[in-house]
DNA sequence: GCCAACGTTGGC
DNA sequence: GCCAACGTTGGC
């Protein structure tokens, strides 16, 4: 992609992401995110063994936006797609963006990542449908976007549910 | 494994 | 600048 048809893309996608919100209301505190994973690429059990990860290889306009708006100790729910289709656990911002090393060209970013807690039970994707205020997540209504704002209603109604038992 | 939805590319 | 065609993702 020429640069200018990038930062095209980039102000398009300005339009419609959480980055805003974040720089017109100030937002006092963290926010949360979802970042999406295949677990036979790199799983909850891994990144947990692991102790931190560098959360590299985002090659999408929209999923580069969200992590450059991320700020050390912003929560990430950490879920696995297509192979369990559940959120896992927490994730914490450890570190802010900064040149993603596996990037050959173009300008891409990563984050640092370390688990916080597992959850005390997987919420499935299935799940998250039944539940009137999860339906308008953005892994519902753009399940490919890899990683993702939550809103903190979101972000809370998961948690409480999952420490529900089913 | 299929295929719908999405993001990107490139011809016009 | 539009949009058809393509490649990829990920739910099913």
């Amino acid at each position: 992609l020429s640069e200018p048809g990038a930062r095209r893309m980039e102000e398009r996608v300005r339009e419609s992401t959480v980055h805003r919100d974040r720089k017109t209301l100030n937002f006092p505190t963290h926010m949360p995110w979802l970042v999406k994973q295949e677990p036979s690429a790199y799983s909850w059990d891994d990144f947990v063994s692991d102790g931190r990860t560098a959360w590299t290889g985002v090659r999408n306009y929209s999923a580069r936006l969200n992590l450059r708006a991320m700020k050390v100790g912003d929560r990430a729910l950490f879920y696995h797609s297509v192979v369990g289709k559940s959120v896992m656990g927490v994730a914490k911002v450890i570190k802010t963006a900064y040149p993603d090393p596996t990037a050959e060209d173009g300008d891409w970013s990563a984050v640092d990542l370390a688990p916080e807690k597992a959850l005390p039970r997987p919420i499935s994707m299935d799940e998250i449908k039944t539940i009137p205020a999860l339906k308008e997540m953005v892994l519902i209504k753009n399940s490919r976007l890899s990683v993702q704002p939550v809103t903190e209603a979101e972000f809370a109604a998961i948690l409480k549910l999952a420490a529900k038992k089913k």
